[in-house]
RNA sequence: GGGUCGAUAGCUCAAUCGGUAGAGCAGUUGACUUUUAAUCAAUUGGUUCAGGGUUCGAGUCCCUGUCGACCCA
């Protein structure tokens, strides 16, 4: 019986004539019988899983056809093949396809720069060109007869290789004409220029350093499958340019922060991931649990608590730039783990942060993107250069709302107000969050130029100082930049006991999550300071006009690959969270 | 959680009214010594996400499920 498929089967399998190996004999049946062939064993080796989206949908598979594996994906077992077969083939001629030693004295975009304008033949003057080696995966490939064409793709990008039979003999060239497209190989040659105008290495050897089994997505369209782009970044960095550029950039970005802080006298600290009480936001903590000391943990949501134990120690300006993670929602613009840079600075205060920021930012673009003027999809233009705006949040409000005693209105007449706005609120909100609701949904996305809003309420900013002006305000700023919070802001609360209060406010019920040991380093004494955050990912989103915060993270959560039926087991373990 | 859209060859995508599943790239074979999305000729490759239903007949219509994207909460 053919398992897994019915009896009344409208396609009858073909009895024996599968047994043959079907890579080598690709017979003159147009429609191949059910079963790829008898050859188990070459179908087995490797798991569907690292078969691109044909894994997803294999593992999707119920269970029964795991049986059937050698039924898998036919035509990327047949791809695989005739390259494993090269392999074969190559090892056989005594090459080791995977050879370690071959030293490039070039990346692609140094060797483009070391072409000499001023040699360029003609004159009568021949040609001295620099010879360069050069190194990376091959990501074209040309044949024309007794020439061919490749381009090497390395961490600078993309450099043309130009290979004649002639300087390299005939039997190199033909081994060459084997290679496949995903390998990757070192030329050494001289540079020249193409009659088509491309600086090119004119190879003189060409050494095979890593052999690739599995073909790169399409050369033009590059991967366009979401999931895929996430699951297998790698490819993506290979066949999207766009991606490629942005991750460098990103790290650009981190390198001018550190430089940046370095200059301003700033030590960059680590504190623990892992805290027994995760403050210093209002998050939910991914919890997790230590073993070695028998407690739960939970996965940081901020990293100011820490940060400011060491203001208390002494250390007077003072950052990291790290990782934390909020057990929330995903969204275009927010990821549950996502990299922070926070910042204290011992006799500074907002005003401070303000000059701080702006610098800051504006070099950061000057350096990375060349400019501080960053143009959008839709053709508005960032301007970062400059002054910035300075707003204040009551004012923004009263302004949105269009009504000048806003703050003075009973909770009814607010909540009526907010709806008629077009928000959706729920009567047990306090005032201060009702108000907010509008700050978020109506005033923030239409502040595209940077904007410093200040006076935030007190009741939003615990661990801030109140406004000498404004009790009822925090002395705080939010940077606002293409309709999104960038980079709060505080002159940080240094007072122990109205500290406490503050916290005791905010943990109503649950009053076991104050930290009390950091109160208690507050109460030894903290330097008045100015202090800041900023979200790195959002940076970079703002800075290469990414659609999706995703974008900017190499590696972003996707839900695993199990094969269904294993994932029931890790479902009971967990139990529901409440 | 709700709504909308989607899943077809390794990749990017077609498939008219429900009537023989196709193309380009990649692969294979051949031609070609300055190409560059090289070109030309031939050719391999399919569980149309899964399960059920309607029908003489389903990639296409209906139901359920899985996964994803976008919008909203």
């Amino acid at each position: 019986m053919s398992p897994g498929r019915p009896a009344t089967s409208p396609k009858p399998a073909t009895t024996g004539s599968g047994a043959t190996g079907w890579t080598r004999q690709p017979s003159a049946r147009r429609r191949k019988p059910s079963l790829p062939g008898g050859s188990g064993s070459r179908t087995r080796d490797i798991h569907p899983r690292f078969l691109a989206r044909s894994a997803v949908t294999f593992l999707r598979r119920p269970v029964r056809h795991m049986a059937e594996a050698t039924e898998s994906p036919a035509s990327i077992q047949q791809l695989r093949q005739v390259r494993l077969d090269k392999l074969t083939e190559l090892r056989e001629a005594g090459l080791d396809p995977f050879r370690n030693r071959f030293h490039p004295d070039h990346t692609s975009a140094e060797a483009l720069a070391a072409y000499r304008e001023e040699a360029e033949p003609g004159e009568g003057e021949p040609a001295e060109q620099p010879r360069v080696a050069v190194a990376g995966r091959i990501v074209a490939f040309r044949v024309m007869g007794k020439a061919s064409f490749l381009k090497l793709l390395d961490r600078d990008g993309r450099i043309q290789c130009y290979l004649r039979r002639e300087e390299i003999g005939e039997e190199e060239y033909r081994r060459f004409r084997k290679q496949d497209l995903g390998d990757f190989a070192g030329v050494e040659g001289r540079l020249f220029r193409t009659k088509t105008g491309e600086i090119t290495v004119a190879a003189e050897r060409v050494v095979l350093l890593g052999k690739s089994l599995l073909p790169l997505p399409e050369k033009w369209h590059g991967l366009a499958d979401e999931e895929q782009r996430h699951r297998q970044r790698y490819l993506d960095l290979i066949v999207n340019e766009d991606s490629r550029r942005r991750f460098f950039l990103r790290s650009e970005v981190i390198r001018e922060i550190r430089q940046f802080l370095w200059e301003r006298s700033f030590t960059e600290v680590e504190t623990p991931v892992l805290q027994s009480v995760s403050g210093g936001a209002a998050a939910r903590p991914f919890t997790t649990h230590m073993h070695a000391l028998g407690t739960d943990f939970a996965l940081r949501i901020a990293l100011e608590l820490h940060l400011k134990r060491l203001l208390v120690g002494g250390m007077d300006r003072v950052y990291e730039l790290g990782r934390v993670f909020r057990n929330e929602g995903l969204s275009r613009r927010h990821n549950p783990e996502f990299t922070m840079l926070e910042l204290y600075e011992a006799y500074s205060d907002y005003r401070g942060m303000m000059e701080l920021v702006r610098s800051l930012l504006q070099r950061v673009a000057e350096r990375v993107l060349g400019t501080t003027s960053i143009e959008r999809a839709d053709g508005t233009v960032l301007e970062l250069g400059g002054e910035w705006a300075e707003r204040r949040y009551r004012d923004l409000i009263v302004e949105h709302t269009g009504e000048p005693d806003w703050f003075a209105l009973p909770s009814a007449a607010k909540i009526e107000k907010a709806r008629a706005l077009g928000i959706e609120v729920d009567a047990e909100r306090e005032d201060f969050e009702i108000s907010n609701q509008v700050f978020e949904k109506r005033i923030e996305p239409t502040l595209v130029q940077p904007t410093f809003v200040t006076h935030l309420p007190k009741e939003l900013i615990p661990l801030a100082k109140t406004a000498p002006d404004d009790p009822e305000s925090a002395e705080v700023f939010e940077l606002c930049i293409n309709g999104q919070e960038i980079a709060p802001a505080y002159t940080e609360q240094n007072d122990p006991l109205v500290q406490r209060e503050a916290f005791a406010r905010q943990a109503g019920e649950e009053i076991q999550r104050i930290d009390e040991d950091f109160l208690e380093a507050l109460e030894h004494g903290m330097p008045p300071a100015g202090g800041m955050g900023i979200g790195i990912d959002r940076l970079v989103l703002l800075l290469t006009g990414a659609a999706h915060i995703r974008d900017t993270i190499l590696f972003p959560p996707v839900r695993p690959l199990v094969p269904a039926g294993e994932t029931e087991t890790e479902k009971g373990a967990d139990g529901p969270t409440p």
